[in-house]
DNA sequence: ATGACTTGCGCGGCAAGA
């Protein structure tokens, strides 16, 4: 089973460039992050064309999340926690694989900066809601992908210019303290159970020329339960995505599970 | 040294992103 996680920046904007990668992808599953769009004005009727069963959990301009998958799947929306949040960002699966299921979230980990601010405070406060609702998951037993744009720099290796990020909210200790948190439920980072190298990169910026200088971080991740980490085949970034025409900043990575 | 793009909204430049 071939998973995914994609920050698309504006799925109305990156529709081409989706259909194109489905195509030569072929992911059973794909978690998409920043459609940017309500529900309604997802581009539905193309992608369950391109042979996806599709469920979104929009807001207008901002965030949103998405979750298409081959099989038809039972969803969750939300993040548990806190319900006066209404920012989209979190939106869950149960897909059917072989005898059993694999669980599958598509998470938009807030941003964070700058880090003096409330953006910050409600950073720290939805990890922290993450990792209560990832220790209620565990417990399940299951196969589990936690998949999405985490916001996080997990490791100076993790940017080619560490040091540029030192101040930043998706380099903070505290941050990555509370990644590390999550991490030790039990979870492993799918990328690093396949390699220790560093310059492997999820997200370059759009100004500076950051692409071509290669100047980019990775903060894309697929976290698995043991469960899903024991099926765990091969792990890859589908980097060309950025060297296209009017790209996303992010480009997807991809996991296959047996 | 500084700013450097791209999006949505909606038609004038902001806010937000990372």
């Amino acid at each position: 089973m071939r998973i995914a996680t994609w920050n698309v920046n504006s799925v109305r904007q990156r529709l081409d460039h989706l259909l194109y990668w489905l195509k030569e992808a072929e992911p059973d599953v794909v978690c998409l992050q920043e459609i940017k769009c309500l529900d309604e004005a997802f581009p539905r009727a193309e992608v369950e064309a391109a042979g996806y069963n599709v469920a979104t959990h929009g807001q207008k301009t901002f965030n949103g999340v998405a979750i298409l998958s081959k099989a038809p799947v039972e969803i969750t929306r939300g993040l548990p926690g806190d319900d006066a949040d209404e920012q989209a960002r979190y939106i869950e699966a149960v897909v059917p694989h072989g005898a059993g299921v694999v669980r599958v979230a598509s998470i938009y980990l807030p941003n964070g900066n700058p880090p003096a601010t409330d953006k910050y405070v409600y950073k720290l406060a939805w990890m922290d809601r993450l990792i209560a609702h990832a220790r209620g998951l565990l417990k399940l037993e299951e196969p589990l992908v936690l998949a999405g744009d985490y916001n996080v720099i997990p490791d100076a290796r993790d940017a080619r210019d560490p040091a540029a990020w030192a101040g930043d909210a998706l380099f903070l200790p505290t941050t990555r303290a509370k990644f590390h948190e999550l991490l030790n439920l039990g979870l492993t980072d799918a990328l690093r159970a396949s390699t220790d190298a560093g310059g492997l990169y999820t997200f370059w910026d759009y100004q500076a020329g950051a692409w071509q200088r290669n100047n980019g971080i990775r903060i894309d991740h697929l976290l698995l339960s043991p469960q899903a980490a024991d099926r765990l085949c091969a792990v890859r970034i589908d980097k060309d995505m950025r060297a296209r025409e009017k790209p996303s900043d992010h480009v997807p990575v991809v996991i296959d599970l047996n």
